[in-house]
DNA sequence: CCTAAGATTTAGTTGACACTTACGTAAGTA
DNA sequence: TACTTACGTAAGTGTCAACTAAATCTTAGG
């Protein structure tokens, strides 16, 4: 989860996905999409999207072929959705915290 | 959009924007929830938030209560749905590359 | 005015990361 | 075997981000 987010934290890693989504794609023709970048370096971000599940490899002959997991994608989307939903109960400490902290004033801002 | 991906591929960060989740909080109450770090760690931290449109401050005394913008959280779980499925007219050429690449020797390895 | 509380800001350090160049390797081809 | 293609990996560099400590700002209250 923190690897996915990590991952996509970069714009070029976000545009590999892209291409990838739909179809299998060999390295080569990834890198090509990227005048501006080496073959190196878009290895390297593969290999950091693949450690983060977000891509599958496939190797056909001397060829890799990388797509998206869309399956892993929708678990990050629903993280998103859930996350700061769940687990409510840990703010209780901290609910806690404030009281005390406005108990001496009594009532600026919040209850 | 950018910025808010990056903001929250930090963990501290993550933590920090479900704790104000539903509630207005101080950054003391916040700092406090985090024994292991600074005051001005979570202060830096709230600034990035902020700046990534993912958090709100308001003044209060001498108080600066945050909260999280949900609505932006929504903006982002949607680029998350959408992104890779727009604008897939891009895919195009690489498509063609990749045809090109085959075309010689009619689905092998390589020309 | 003076002081304290709450919070940010400013160095300055350290580690992570994106990148390039150079090299290594596996698989196909002549 | 020798050559070429398609990759990954290693090593080195520059930049950025997260952190601490110290300084600064702002507001409240005596």
């Amino acid at each position: 989860m923190d690897a996915a987010l990590k991952a996509l934290a970069e714009p070029r890693r976000r545009e590999i996905l892209r291409l990838v989504w739909t179809r299998e794609l060999p390295a080569t023709s990834i890198a090509d999409h990227f005048g501006e970048v080496t073959r190196s370096a878009i290895s390297q971000h593969l290999g950091v999207l693949k450690a983060a599940g977000l891509v599958s490899e496939r190797r056909d002959g001397t060829r890799r072929l990388y797509q998206a997991r869309q399956d892993e994608m929708r678990m990050l989307r629903d993280f998103l959705n859930d996350y700061w939903t769940t687990g409510l109960e840990r703010l209780r400490d901290v609910a806690e915290a404030a009281q005390r902290d406005k108990g001496a004033t009594d009532g600026r801002a919040h209850p």
